[in-house]
DNA sequence: CCAATATGATACTGTTCAGTATCATATTTA
DNA sequence: TAAATATGATACTGAACAGTATCATATTGG
């Protein structure tokens, strides 16, 4: 690829992932994204291999972006409950943030025909928000502030705690719920929470 | 329509069922549904419209089906720990049967071009189970068994515990736990819920 | 500067499929 | 039984679109 062109790929997967989650997968034509961008079919046959892979590139951009949201400052010297709000403020406003919503429901679209696609979406979203709280679980069980039999189900459970059923209408129906209200989600999943483990 | 034709007409649903399932709403092709049970175009689109009048008599009839399975015996004389692992079992199961999950993926495929199909299926799916369990917990702290500030919101919550995280393994991947697991996890929800609802 | 190669513009191919049209035949109801 | 209507069989239409082919032009590294 010539050294002018990454700009131009950048701008192609930048494009193509406004039309793959505003229109899915199917909705979207080729022909679309070049009125857009300008260039020809061939060159993104050349950058993408096809329509899958520019999929994938959209994929795999876009989760990385993401999951810089769910970057979060543990301060050590705070309360147990205090980092665990932190936490979970920070969780919540991420599994409700727009673009995840759309990206999800266009890699499940993706379930029969890209099974792999499927995994990698997984394996940066859900369980790597698992893996983090499991990892601040463990340390905070070995500073003997928390107990708990099975670290890694309550994990499971409380993330769960935290998209709570109401989660399925914004993953389904796209209804996001207001600041306000992820607070107090939040709030309530670590209430409960800590007058379990204590 | 003729008094004969309404077991075609079921015949119909039940095979599409089928299909759209496994091979999802745009996979699916017309011509398909009728090499397996015969008639014409004609027909299908006297008794359904269009192909999306036939995918909502699918999902009508497939919620309702599905739904049975939600159903648990409540004995009064049980204790409360017992009655919440009743319901929990019950629902864990029925979050993970196979053909709900490949319809929650086959409706939310339509989000953009059906969303009141996606209000259905929500109706007849989370809202549901979240309307029993509400109505559980009121009864529960009417006869001061049970002591929550927001029932909602508890209700919400545990259900969200019932599926965790891991329940989008399922969604998205189809990767089903064994029963033993989902004994599993019931039974740390109910009594994690417990410890801090007393 | 020049050969090698990447890109742009455009047209084309082949396939898939929802929805329609037609007409003969079967079923119903009155 | 006869008129009305629903169905079966079949073929067709028109649109959408991924992927390919071609050739002229632009960009690059040597």
């Amino acid at each position: 690829m010539r050294p002018s062109s990454l700009k131009k790929r950048q701008r192609y997967i930048s494009v193509a992932t406004d039309l793959f989650l505003e229109q899915g997968y199917d909705g979207t034509c080729l022909d679309q994204l070049i009125k857009h961008c300008g260039g020809s079919k061939l060159t993104i046959y050349n950058y993408f291999g096809d329509k899958k892979g520019l999929l994938k590139a959209v994929v795999v951009e876009l989760t990385d972006s993401l999951i810089e949201g769910l970057k979060f400052k543990l301060i050590d010297s705070d309360a147990i409950d205090s980092q665990l709000m932190n936490f979970s403020t920070c969780y919540i406003k991420y599994i409700y943030t727009p673009e995840l919503l759309q990206l999800s429901r266009l890699v499940m679209t993706q379930s029969k025909t890209d099974p792999e696609l499927v995994d990698f979406f997984l394996e940066r979203g859900a369980c790597h928000s698992q893996a983090v709280l499991h990892a601040y679980f463990k340390q905070q069980i070995q500073l003997g502030r928390l107990n708990l039999d099975d670290p890694f189900l309550a994990c499971d459970q409380f993330l769960g705690a935290l998209k709570g059923n109401r989660y399925f209408e914004a993953l389904f129906a796209n209804r996001i719920p207001s600041e306000e209200e992820m607070l107090r989600y939040a709030k309530h999943a670590v209430d409960t929470f800590l007058l379990s483990s204590k």
